[in-house]
DNA sequence: CTGTTAGCGCCTTCAG
DNA sequence: CTGAAGGCGCTAACAG
């Protein structure tokens, strides 16, 4: 009582406000406040209208802490990726963020920094933040604890351009048949020693683009030269190094496919270094369509794919797992792949035998 | 009693388990677990032990959601961008991402898409969300909601690039020098007919870029030629249209800076197109550093400065607010202003008379 | 149709 | 040093 009163009579020192104010604006309770910002259709509307005028005057806001703690929902979706400011990565993030704000949904963005303990770690940080489900892109598809992690966890996720297991939902680019069209291609235009510079074998994107540099050549019933295979790293740097090093070569290939949205810039760097010129010392193909690979001079053939689509569609995916949850059903695994293409340009000249 | 017995008996059925279980299984009161994941001092070791063991035992983890709504604090920052996907916000926020991940802080990101409305409605959103801070780079800087509803609101908010009123924090990047050191150079180099375009100057680039660009032709006390201007906006398909509009005058600019990151391969792409040639025709300065600009031919020279450091700064600022809180004190604007730096490459030659 | 009530999971005095 | 109890702001039964 004594604390009621002292409640009262104390000068709302900008107390932050609650439902229980406008309740007492509006005259009526708290289940009646909560019913009208939930829409629930079961109210007159002429409590409905001095209820929405309470809320107006006293400009009350919903606390969604205290809705997520309640209905056990955040309405967030927790995102993790090994670089946040790799265009590849961003684009898809932009996708994603799209759908899920139409949906409600807020977008929590991580950066792992390619690292599996941060992974871990990040991922925990958003579990115990009850994000409704997951966006994740793990820096090592081998690292077990990462699988074991997703599977005791109830909370939805989709991978992005990652394949854990056959029974996580997967969105991811067609990256072994996008390498495909890039060596019969060079194979048609009478390229045999094709060099590939790509990275890890632990993340799917390095093992579909070797599995297709491999099908082109199995196909043709050519034999590819290992030693023009360089599958350490995807990065600008690696680029760098790996084509100078292959043109240094006593037998250089004729033609190099950078298999990394990062790497063209180093490739670029390393012919300007070594006055390599382009076509007619060697012919480039990238993965991953950018400005530099349509105004560089030559232009640069690039094999791409609609990342804001993935984005998208991962999205959607998560949507409809966390929509699906009670009934258990619907248990089938999504796996998409989204499509690749071949945009030729001057930077691939025919072998002049 | 019987709801409660019920409770007891029902199947375990994988019930999302509780500081309460970790309790009973140590043996301990709800207070000492508190006290044990808090770090709490006095806790006697053994005891601290058997909780430690019980939370690995039954696989706790602590519900974010309901210590936030105790301690009124989320620990998540909200980020609200025009685009997330231009490089130059997305470096922004990589860097804050990073600070903010080491005070444990998590990080919200939204896309505006440059809509005035999607602004108000996306900060809202971050708010009911109870974010305990936010970074923010309005699409307008001149419509009066967005600075009411931030001096409404008593959560911490930098600007990013951004200026709304002589109160509010704010990290921006030192275009007026940036665009200054342009004109002087070209000036220096014989160029007099130097063309700036550049966008809206409803935010603080535009008007920054073209407040340097003034100040650059009054110090040398040079007229510039107005029908030289365009501020209408930042965008390459702009870029694109008023570089040929440009060289198609009567009497074409000898000089164009692009004044904005996006600007320069729609401005390459129009070169191409009327085969213009760079330099001999028409020098160009592009603002932003991208790999475009370093491997074009010929190599642009732009104005560059630390993107990353701008977003760390910005969330060391967020943290710092969040920190002084309490006292009241320490209510000095922060207005960080980051350097630019002039990179000169081949696309700017001397003015041949 | 509206009011009342009982927690959601955790932290934090307050006693012991 | 540890246990008990109250409440953060809201929603969802359940009564009336």
């Amino acid at each position: 009582m004594q604390k009621k009163s002292a409640k009262t009579v104390e000068p709302p020192a900008s107390r932050t406000i609650t439902m229980r104010d406008v309740a007492r604006e509006a005259d009526v309770s708290l289940g009646t406040v909560s019913r009208v910002v939930n829409k629930h259709p079961a109210v007159k509307p002429g409590i409905r209208q001095r209820v929405e005028a309470a809320i107006a005057t006293t400009g009350w806001q919903p606390n969604a802490v205290a809705q997520s703690m309640r209905t056990a929902s955040t309405k967030m979706i927790g995102c993790v990726l090994p670089d946040t400011s790799n265009p590849l990565f961003v684009a898809v993030a932009k996708g994603a963020e799209q759908v899920l704000r139409e949906h409600g949904y807020a977008f929590v963005l991580a950066n792992s920094n390619s690292d599996v303990e941060r992974d871990l770690e990040l991922l925990n940080l958003l579990l115990q933040r009850r994000v409704d489900g997951l966006l994740f892109a793990p820096s090592d598809e081998y690292d077990p604890r990462i699988l074991s992690l997703l599977e005791r966890t109830r909370t939805p996720t989709v991978l992005i351009e990652r394949e854990l297991s056959p029974d996580c939902d997967y969105v991811a680019s067609n990256q072994c048949n996008g390498i495909r069209q890039a060596v019969d291609y060079l194979l048609s235009i009478g390229h045999t020693r094709i060099a590939l510079v790509t990275g890890q074998q632990r993340i799917r994107p390095g093992r579909e683009r070797y599995r297709g540099f491999v099908q082109a050549f199995d196909n043709a019933g050519i034999a590819f030269d290992p030693a023009l295979v360089r599958l350490d790293s995807m990065d600008a740097a690696y680029a760098y190094r790996e084509v100078q090093r292959l043109m240094e070569m006593p037998e250089p290939p004729t033609a190099i496919i950078m298999g990394g949205n990062l790497m063209l810039p180093g490739a670029l760097r390393a012919c300007a270094l070594k006055d390599i010129k382009v076509p007619q010392d060697v012919s480039i193909v990238a993965v991953g369509e950018t400005d530099l690979a349509e105004l560089a001079s030559p232009p640069i053939t690039t094999v791409r794919w609609n990342l804001e689509a993935m984005g998208r569609e991962a999205a959607s995916i998560v949507m409809d797992r966390i929509a699906e949850k009670p009934s258990t059903g619907g248990r089938e695994p999504r796996h998409v792949i989204v499509p690749t293409e071949i945009i030729l340009r001057r930077s691939c000249a025919p072998l002049r035998s």
